[in-house]
DNA sequence: ACGGATACTTGACTAAGTCAACTAAATGGC
DNA sequence: GCCATTTAGTTGACTTAGTCAAGTATCCGT
């Protein structure tokens, strides 16, 4: 379940100019099909046709937002000039199946490598790397406002790549930074771990799980070797976009299982008091506080705390 | 002046979609327009005449793109309604500055209301992070392809914030995984060089500049204390989409014109034969290749070199 | 088997936008 | 300073795009 919010006047406003912007985007675009025999939405209509088999009337207008009857003689028409065919659906003779003829793939050819151009153009003036983001951007417009819902996998669990630990260092350096005030101390703090994590990464003892969700690194732990006895547990984190899911759980879960088949005797750990939500899914997997200490770090006071699990 | 590249089919496609996907989307909130008295198109000429001062008629069909025709008995209408006023522009008597009357405004209120609670209700679908991020990904899309031109400011160079150590790490790690295929030791090598830089960081010695460029992390380059006689300029990278705009030599100029300052009489540094335009900025800069070893990292044999210069 | 919904179709209409011809004022070149 | 050209805006005549309501044929649930 996401956490829904009731949201500030800049962002709707920021959305507001994106709508105003995108409209005069796509009257734009339109200006280009100006010279074809085919209006804007009469496009859309044969795009819909030469990428989708097995539409009715009721689906096109459905997914285009038109009016049943102006898409009725829109249809009348393009079947008068040969570029579309209904084929009654055996099951229910009220609906047909509209596909493109020959002559109308023919005909959308040229309006579709018209587009493909246009916007190629347009794409043109940018660097590859810039295109890359527009793309993304674009990409995550679609998939926030498209209403996906839930996606079908919530999350899922991989090893590191590259790119994964520069990420989780700037991720965890702004959000501790962010909720807790702690300085760049622990940015680096953080770089000096993984650092040291992959030059000397051993798998015989050593594992990490990135947590994914939708292409987007959400989540993160690593188990390093201490002694053959001890395994510890460092850097647990989940994205504020991602709580509540069960992530931190599930990779605190995950590290214990590792720990156990490697026939390691103890899960250590060090936390902070005030990392709250942490220090409840550890509490909640068996770990026990076995000392705390206060020291100065990251700019802070804090109150140190060591957990163990005996396996 | 930045490359541009011939874009891939994917990307024009993705770029297309997102075009149907937007046109839908406008069409979906042009609906709950057509409970007021105005058209869509009314309506974008209110919203830009209760936002802009000193408009003329050749202003809005300019940026909204309509026809002159339309658009003059359009505003007809509205001074004929008395929503709109025209006030001769004492330097040219062909055009007038049109501005919303008191009850203009009036009118546009409901209006502008009722469109800003039909985002918001789009917004509340949304937890906050993902507002966040859907207000950043349509600002990203607006920037590029606003035509923005070149920035006033093509970048400008600041210290090192907190998050910035991390994205120095994960871009370069991807950087050179994808361009030179070196694997995640070198991101590891980063990250160990960051983070012992931030830990043990001396301002009376070292210095870090971070160039950016519209709130992005273009190029960094960073100074540390090898001996009271000797500096060594360290992970000089520029961004691909930031290059040829002189960042990379500017950076490097930076680390010369402090190390002078400080005292330094050697500046020396440490890069490989493969990272040829980097190469040609410490030449340029008046670097001397001292000497070069063969060496295996980050999953490639390269040549290593050492270059000095003398302060 | 029948009441209500669904998938279209058609007629009558209005809104939205285009195009070209026109006037009046400004601007640039010589 | 004059004249050709451009620009700002207007108007008439027109087309296209889209809406609305009433209608027919078919399907679906009980």
């Amino acid at each position: 379940m996401t956490i829904h919010h009731h949201p500030g006047k800049e962002r709707i406003d920021a959305v507001r100019a994106f709508n105003r912007f995108y409209t005069r985007q796509i009257g734009l675009l339109e200006e280009g099909l100006l010279k074809s025999d085919f209006s804007l939405t009469e496009a859309r209509v044969l795009y819909e046709l030469a990428h989708r088999d097995g539409l009715t009337a009721t689906d096109l207008g459905r997914d285009l937002g038109l009016d049943a009857g102006y898409l009725s003689r829109l249809l009348k028409k393009f079947e008068e000039r040969d570029l579309v065919e209904r084929a009654t659906i055996e099951a229910d003779a009220r609906r047909s199946s509209i596909a493109l003829t020959k002559a109308g793939r023919q005909a959308f050819a040229p309006l579709n490598q018209g587009s493909h151009e246009q916007v190629a153009t347009l794409l043109e003036r940018l660097s590859a790397a810039e295109q890359d983001r527009l793309v993304r951007a674009m990409q995550t417009v679609q998939r926030l406002l498209g209403g996906s819902a839930e996606p079908k996998i919530p999350y899922m669990l991989r090893s590191l790549q590259v790119g994964d630990i520069g990420w989780i260092i700037h991720r965890q350096g702004l959000l501790y930074a962010q909720e807790y005030g702690w300085d760049e101390t622990y940015e680096a703090l953080v770089a000096e771990i993984l650092g040291a994590f992959v030059k000397s990464f051993d798998p015989k003892w050593e594992h990490s799980w990135i947590a994914e969700r939708e292409g987007e690194v959400v989540g993160s732990v690593f188990v390093v070797h201490q002694s053959d006895a001890v395994a510890k547990l460092r850097l647990l984190y989940v994205e504020p976009s991602a709580r509540g899911l069960g992530i931190g759980r599930r990779l605190v879960e995950e590290c214990i299982g590792f720990a156990r088949t490697k026939g390691y005797r103890t899960l250590t750990l060090w936390t902070n008091d005030v990392l709250t939500s942490a220090r409840r899914i550890y509490e909640a997997a068996g770990f026990k506080l076995t000392d705390e200490e206060r020291h100065h770090s990251f700019g802070k006071d804090l109150v140190g705390q060591n957990w163990n699990l005996e396996l």
